[in-house]
DNA sequence: AAAAAAATAGTTATCGATAACACAATGAGC
DNA sequence: GCTCATTGTGTTATCGATAACTATTTTTTT
């Protein structure tokens, strides 16, 4: 006789044994209530309490060939915009019992299809992707793949599946169209030069591009390093841009964090905002909501976009014929506060 | 003949049966160079990247009884302290190719209690809550599992198990410290009164110890509201505290963000700071380090309790003997700025 | 060249839960 | 009382990878 290889641990067939039922009737009496006596139901799962059994679900999952997991990339779970993607995320599909496994990607699309090499050996049951830029390999990975693949925080041209995201690029002109309104013209844009963040580089194209709508000169761009570009990044950008484009009237920056920075640096160098210098940030963090002044930005609605994406992942699961891609836009709204005229 | 329950899934045995040799040597072929013969494995590597295969770590996992998950529990993914640490682990552990399995207790340790019994259905190798509050049950669910149980930043009284933290309660010393010395007698806290937030709670408490080793008196505690607290509550907060303890000259608050809201708050009413109410904050935010004036703060070093606690993991599922329950105290220290004179 | 050791590959059984089917017990309808 | 539907439970095989063992080369040693 073998002895078995996990010794000591409890399984449906030991509560099965000690009440002198199937296991199968205990499987029964831990999935729905279907087909199985009210009392036999209560007293296993009362004698599994008692054993202190706990479900393995790694055996179910591949019985069944259902993880309960969706594998979701993000750049930074820092940010705090996507950590609140994540987390609405996370909320919608944990009431449908999923789970996720998370990745970060440290902005870097190389790491991406390694993480999501990995991610796929677990056998989610659907992809979430921050961002539209891939790796040929990844797209390779879930062009034909059999389940549900959602890149959500852009509009890529070429989804791989569904989308729930928005328009960096166009959602920048709001802004300046506010700017130039109030009567701005010399408009510098901080950020946004490195591949890395997509979004960012987006969001200034968006900037040259509504520039040049207006027929205004786009040729105040100031860089802010290598993503992530947090707050210390604008303080130092705040000095560059006034170094090189002495009379700027108006600065975009590529997020409220960058902005803020820029404002604190504004108040060290005795820049009266928006008196001196207009500044508007992206993202409606809520420091643009508390700093002095508070910031003009762009809510694109981290939190609703995770909701989305959770319906979207649930509605996708639910159906069990595959329909047409998806692509779900936000409309982000243009926020006013102090930060401009 | 039956059918395959799961039809179509690419399988060792697949590429196994295309080159002629069995499954266990495609198996062999995936897991270390031990002992298969490199053109074997190289001719199965190939043939596995032509058919798409895609390892299933879910069989593997049953059979090994090793799931490669770490379950890990935080009150938010939201608070960038906490993203930080859990940063930190992902990366300690992805090296050792641990996946972390994240679930937000949203402040709530009824939820946190369901979301551990959730978590242990997947064999995690390890769990890792942060915080050292828990209901009677999850302690229970805890007590005597047979994988390393770590708590983290906190230093409870009687741990689960390890415990990679520090003492929120004796850290703010200080900061009171720090004040008196300059001159500040008449100190308020600002936040910490929300069960919800333990840590919060320890701060505040410690605050009060403080002031009562210093033979003064505590009585100037402003309540921020439920957990979580932001800038928001921050703003809020001071108005609270001028209109109930006008004569404050030093304020402590519950975190840099709270602070950082006070601070916009007591630009908007014209109180000069330090000159006329020194502020602190607590949890080195990078906030707190680009605002005007910068805040004199605690540094915890969050990004670090995520990286020694995943050495620690490492350790201990390395050492196939279950040593004593490890308590690695990180030393929090006091970072002077502008905030306080 | 024979014996011993090492390298390589195959066989079988197993991890734990459950789908699919088979079967017994109970109640309804005539 | 007898058939038929319903409900509750048991049996067997299966998901895919792999540990443990056995068997076959190939290489090394004497």
């Amino acid at each position: 006789m073998k002895k078995p290889a996990h010794p000591g641990k409890i399984k449906m067939s030991d509560i099965a044994a000690a009440l002198g039922v199937s296991a199968m009737t205990v499987s029964r009496a831990f999935k729905g209530d279907a087909g199985i006596n009210p009392r036999t139901r209560a007293a296993i799962l009362a004698k599994a309490d008692e054993l202190g059994y706990v479900f393995d679900a790694t055996a179910a999952n591949l019985r069944q060939n259902r993880s309960g997991f969706v594998a979701v990339t993000v750049p930074s779970i820092e940010n705090a915009n996507f950590s609140a993607t994540v987390r609405a995320l996370s909320q919608g599909l944990l009431k449908k019992g999923l789970q996720i496994l998370l990745a970060n990607t440290e902005y870097d699309i190389d790491e991406e299809e390694r993480l999501i090499a990995q991610l796929l050996r677990r056998n989610p049951e659907a992809v979430v992707l921050t961002g539209g830029e891939h790796t040929a390999r990844t797209r390779a990975m879930l062009q034909n793949i059999a389940i549900p693949v959602v890149e959500i925080w852009d509009m890529p041209e070429k989804p791989i599946g569904h989308v729930v995201g928005f328009s960096n690029r166009t959602s920048v002109k709001a802004l300046v169209a506010h700017m130039v309104k109030s009567g701005r013209s010399r408009l510098a844009f901080l950020g946004g030069e490195t591949d890395a963040d997509p979004r960012g580089v987006q969001r200034r194209a968006g900037f040259i591009e509504a520039m040049e709508d207006h027929g205004l000169d786009a040729h105040r761009l100031v860089p802010a390093g290598a993503a992530p570009v947090g707050m210390t990044q604008g303080a130092a950008g705040l000095d560059l841009l006034l170094d090189h484009h002495p009379d700027v009237d108006g600065l975009l920056c590529v997020s409220d964090l960058v902005a803020f920075g820029a404002l604190a640096q504004c108040a060290r160098r005795g820049v009266r905002v928006p008196q001196d210098l207009a500044v508007s940030g992206y993202g409606n963090y809520e420091i643009g909501r508390v700093c002095e002044p508070p910031l003009t930005t762009i809510d694109v609605y981290a939190g609703q976009i995770g909701t989305r994406t959770a319906d979207l992942v649930v509605e996708l699961l639910d159906a069990s014929e595959h329909g047409v891609a998806q692509r779900h836009v936000i409309q982000p709204d243009l926020i006013l506060r102090r930060s401009t005229p």
